[in-house]
DNA sequence: CAAGCTATTGCAAAGGATTGTTGCAAAGGA
DNA sequence: TCCTTTGCAACAATCCTTTGCAATAGCTTG
């Protein structure tokens, strides 16, 4: 009789621990129903105490961890937002503007606080117009942020006309649909301009490139500054990318080197690199030609002489960003918000 | 008879674009059973060209992307690669470390080349012990890329074990089982320590903190040189995050400035701390001390003197990395890999 | 003209979890 | 004692695609 135990039984046990993949298995293991086991796991009250404790007490021996897929289809959401950097084609951009990568941090801090997941997406618009319809419509993702409106204003409105939970890093436009958080460019160029007519300059270059919205804002706070002056203001574009940066911007500072005596470098990095230049050929910062920065990031502190800069609020626009996505996906339709620059002094100025 | 249309007509021609959200109803705009609809979609040859084409323009026209949720849970397939980094809590550690950041990008470059989305995350292992099963046993990733092995060394191992496709930035044990990509640090600590002998110094001061592998193995390296030479060689441990270094550096390099004449720098961000802080005590460099970096980023160059250092192959690296990752989603188990760092003479070094 | 192919398409079963609804007991109240 | 609450679980219906297999139709060939 008991020479051959029951097939059921032979089979269930062949193992002492025989593999738990579904949560199926978890429950037929417990004893319950699958629903009680996805409840159990998720602390549901609608399942009496002692069972919950046995079933996760169970999920935990066997190392089982639902499948988050299925979970996602069934409720749909998936905890995961998509964070999207859009990139240039032609110039071979890719993601590592420290900028970017500082801001991508600071959200991915934010975010994993929230306990969300995020999934970076690298788009090249002119490879492929449907870029943000892509991601936002793939069901993959509850929200995204796109940083960086670059020329691409117009695809963003009209994906944010029916795809509420989307955050952009970016300047506003009066009117427009989508949400954005961003640094005044306009005022923060006057700032900087203004700050180097009262150091004395009078021969203002400004450094870098005016395609993008964000760029082209603080030229023209700059050109406003300038305006009823009798200084006068030189345009020296250069990508922002240091790779491709440092030798133009080398080759096009060392051309008017002469002439220029006030610099507004449309980032951090490509203050640095003048700096560099600048010393090479001798001339000294702040004496001969003073610089300004702009976005304070860390290293800006670092360099020799340490940067005069524009501050950009990075962390606090990281937490702005998702505040505001976390409102959106809510339901809620959160408003723009338009940071305040911070000159912040340092010896690069006189 | 013709008075009153079939119900059904009236209801779904109501509108005359009704939204198309599953492929079930693309099917039944096409006349086709979704089956056809999603092989029509996926190019299946499965299908008529003519009828291909048909489906494909009508999901073109409403906007229609097939579920990708759905599609994962069916196929069983994410087409996502998760990307960790795991860092360190009492420092409060975030992942804007540049190193980290320029990797990041290569990878979100190659990885969006071969088709995947890249799923970020930052653990803390001190909170989370389950930090890397949770990722790799989610189910949301086809394969998972561990960046830097800081002190996870044992948990890396242990899920490699039954987790194949983890590919890890960081160093090579002898037999370890988990498939790593990094430089040889230890020969680099060990070039970088002799570059500065040949130049003379012989009182050196390693800056960093060597709790992480990688920079233990360069710290090992700088002492294995100094070892039968009459040079010495002092370590002043320092955060790798420049908002905690920049002060702690500054304290503790003012504290033996007097004695030291050469650095090897954990990290291109320390030697520009450094070299700053040198610079505002009135230190000639290379002429007093002489530094030498590590990484090789791109700012490198671009400090005041350019910095000599030692150049990881981040891009390289980035490849290689994807393609181990491949090949063991494949099925296939990679060779780790080792590669050999570069030193790149700037001006921080005589 | 029947039989056999081939090219298409439809059918229906996964894939694994969530959740509204229903059912059953035990407990409490009249 | 009977009826109403409560508390706990089970049931079964989704979520939306993919995909193996069956079925059909149209052609070719003997």
């Amino acid at each position: 009789m008991d020479a051959a135990p029951p097939l059921r039984t032979g089979l269930s046990q062949s193992r002492n621990v025989l593999k738990v993949r579904t949560l199926a298995d978890l429950a037929r293991l417990a004893g319950v129903s699958t629903g009680t086991a996805s409840r159990a796991l998720s602390e549901s009250p609608l399942v009496n105490a002692r069972t919950r404790e046995r079933i996760r007490t169970l999920a935990r021996d066997h190392g089982f961890q639902p499948n988050r897929i299925a979970s996602n289809l069934r409720s749909r959401r998936t905890g995961t937002i998509g964070v999207v950097i859009p990139l240039r084609h032609e110039r071979r951009q890719h993601i590592s503007d420290p900028f970017f990568m500082t801001l991508l941090g600071y959200l991915a801090d934010e975010l994993t606080e929230s306990g969300y997941n995020l999934m970076l997406s690298r788009a090249v618009p002119d490879d492929a117009p449907d870029w943000l319809d892509r991601i936002a419509g793939s069901g993959m993702v509850d929200g995204v942020i796109v940083i960086g409106q670059s020329d691409q204003f117009e695809t963003i409105e009209r994906v944010a006309k029916d795809y509420p939970p989307l955050v952009v890093w970016g300047s506003s436009r009066p009117g427009q649909v989508h949400c954005a958080v961003g640094t005044d460019n306009g005022t923060a160029g006057r700032m900087a301009a203004e700050r180097l007519l009262a150091g004395g300059s009078t021969r203002l270059a400004f450094l870098g490139e005016t395609t993008g919205m964000e760029i082209a804002d603080r030229f023209a706070g700059v050109r406003d500054a300038v305006e009823h002056t009798e200084a006068s203001c030189l345009h020296l574009p250069c990508p922002m990318s240091l790779d491709l940066m440092a030798e133009e911007l080398e080759t096009r500072l060392i051309e008017h080197a002469g002439w220029i005596d006030g610099i507004v470098a449309a980032s951090d990095l490509i203050a640095m690199s003048a700096l560099k230049v600048l010393d090479s050929l001798g001339k000294n910062v702040p004496g001969d030609v003073q610089i300004i920065g702009f976005d304070d990031l860390q290293f800006a502190a670092q360099t020799v002489p340490p940067l005069t800069t524009i501050r950009q609020d990075i962390a606090g626009s990281a937490r702005a960003i998702i505040t505001r996505l976390k409102a959106a996906i809510g339901g809620n339709s959160p408003d723009s918000l338009i940071t305040n620059p911070v000159l912040i002094e340092r010896e690069t100025t006189r």
